[in-house]
DNA sequence: TTCTCACGTGGCACCGGTTCCACAGACCGT
DNA sequence: ACGGTCTGTGGAACCGGTGCCACGTGAGAA
């Protein structure tokens, strides 16, 4: 285990000196850099990261606070954060945030506090104007994903644009009978993305001049959320309804397996679609409306390590909406004129 | 950003006095102890972690090497493990390894060893004695998940082991032309998953008295990697297999999936037998040998704390092979008596 | 009574870098 | 010939803790 020092009396500069070598900052010549750096090599020296961070104040490490490693979304954008990151030269410390508080009070109190990270990124966390405050009171540049947090830059897709899309494209079939299929209204932790795309969805069929009723039903965000809905509510010919719009893609595709294990055919007697353009959807011909976590990840490294960059600017107050495409499969058609 | 000497000359005692009232450490009175925090508190003191671990050498960080999140198994693991260190106080510094061979080495060269962490845990990824050579010599615990690696502990499932058994099962139940649909055998990174799974394959083939012919299908892992092979490979019904050993779940879902598009019906004209108990096998009626990839994320942490406790005792080379259990459901069935 | 020894506390060196400052020589313009 | 700027280098303070050592105490043992 080498230090710098070492480095340096091999060398035969002083640890200034060799320091500047190696950090390339400051005047060296080409000379001595080549001298020092041979000498590191030699020795298998590498900075002491903890040393310089203590003086430097830059740990050159960033926290990432998600509520689920396990779900498509979340998985995709964690590893466009991770890729960006170590393409930058930066660490990733992962902290999941279950819906346990007293988990979220000890990470934001004891770990993200302790100047271990330069910055956060907060994939799909509502932090509270109190959370926020704190790391901004310590100056961490803070970054949102998913969702809009005030007073911090933070991007998403628009997910009531997205929802009205979606639904219009069912609308537009001739579809009459919608039901959506979403998350839980009042989750604290996922900002607002379940309500806004419900939002959405109801705002399409008031343009539309359909009447809302009995239109929502609540499933966990995954295959098996969305089949187990998927069997109760289209079990009975004559409630079931002509279209869905799931929440996500999961969903949709859990529905389809329900729909299948019913013998409800789709797209002849059930229209579905989804949103995320899951790996999956290709496989069941799922209509969707694509957005892509992974460059959502990669752009919020970007605005964060800007941010790092120009410490003293204002931290930008601006909310990203990205765009989704709708990509329409095999899982949606015109409804059939009325048998019955 | 209250300092130590702050906190201390507010509860009007030395620095020493002070780090020992905060971290328990040395003879401190009960008075003093409640002084120094009160002003602790007060200001609003957090110790730097970067100091301490400056002056200690421990980080109280551990690294994770991975080579997947988006993935069933990994992102188990990866929870289980971040559940555990975080209970224990430690925080995970996540490195997701590609094929990339270069990125590898620049985790290695430049991450892994800049007094960063404490220790690594490596997610089936196949170090070589060099990596592991680099690690130990550097004073860092190393446990592995997934597969044995020489000369450190690790922890798996058995995989030869696992696959004997569920194709045993299927010879069991009258089934001779069995194929199994595996992984890459020559993947550098898995260990040797794939090629174990394999031979248990084989081998339970071979105690049957089965002639191995045309047995082997390489696919990706994932669902849509099995829905691709089984299209291929269930097409004819004069070559089609009467029963498929999954790899993993995920190709086994993929290949029913298949199969219901084919008008295949499973288990009537196809068993079909997965590993991993992945959640979406109970929707799916998945026969399948159930392993728990959280739990080994956490038993991998235990074997890594006790190791950092007593640092002065030998690494223990041992490989620990956890069990899977046979969970029999509606995707396997005794073969019918052949009709041609 | 004196010697131990468990407590309790402060002083200070130290971890391993970075960076400010001082200093020196080279080169330029005038 | 002289002041000014640009390069290149070394010395030393400093980041914010930890922990060794020395120096009290007072109580119990010899």
């Amino acid at each position: 285990m080498s230090i710098l020092a070492d480095v340096a009396r091999i060398a035969g500069v002083s640890k200034s000196t060799a320091s500047r070598a190696l950090s390339g900052r400051g005047y060296v010549s080409e000379d001595t850099r080549r001298r020092v750096e041979s000498a590191a090599a030699e020795l298998g020296y590498v900075v002491s990261s903890t040393a310089a961070s203590l003086v430097t104040g830059r740990t050159r490490n960033v926290a990432v606070v998600i509520p689920y490693i396990n779900r498509w979304y979340f998985a995709e954008v964690l590893e466009g954060i991770e890729a960006a990151l170590i393409r930058a030269g930066y660490d990733l410390t992962l902290y999941r945030l279950s819906t346990d508080r007293d988990l979220r009070r000890r990470v934001f109190d004891y770990f993200l506090v302790r100047k271990r990270v330069d910055a956060v990124i907060s994939v799909t966390i509502d932090l509270s104007p109190h959370e926020v405050q704190m790391l901004q009171s310590l100056g961490k540049p803070l970054v949102g994903i998913g969702g809009r947090i005030d007073g911090i830059p933070s991007l998403s897709i628009d997910d009531v644009e997205t929802a009205r899309l979606a639904t219009e494209h069912l609308i537009s079939l001739g579809h009459r009978r919608i039901l959506h299929i979403g998350g839980d209204q009042n989750e604290q932790m996922d900002f607002r993305v379940h309500s806004q795309r419900y939002t959405g969805f109801c705002r399409a069929l008031a343009d539309a001049g359909i009447s809302i009723d009995d239109d929502f039903r609540e499933a966990d965000f995954s295959i098996e959320g969305g089949f187990t809905i998927g069997l109760a509510v289209l079990g009975d010919p004559r409630t079931r309804p002509t279209a869905i719009f799931a929440g996500c893609d999961e969903i949709a595709i859990g529905v389809m397996v329900a729909a299948r294990q019913l013998g409800i055919s789709v797209p002849a007697e059930l229209s579905v679609i989804g949103v995320d353009g899951h790996p999956l959807s290709g496989m069941f011909g799922l209509t969707t409306l694509v957005q892509e976590p992974g460059g959502q990840g990669a752009r919020a490294v970007e605005l964060l390590l800007s941010q790092l960059e120009h410490a003293d600017a204002p931290p930008p107050d601006e909310h990203v909406l990205l765009p989704t495409a709708l990509t329409v499969r095999t899982s949606t058609a015109a409804q059939r004129p009325t048998q019955r």
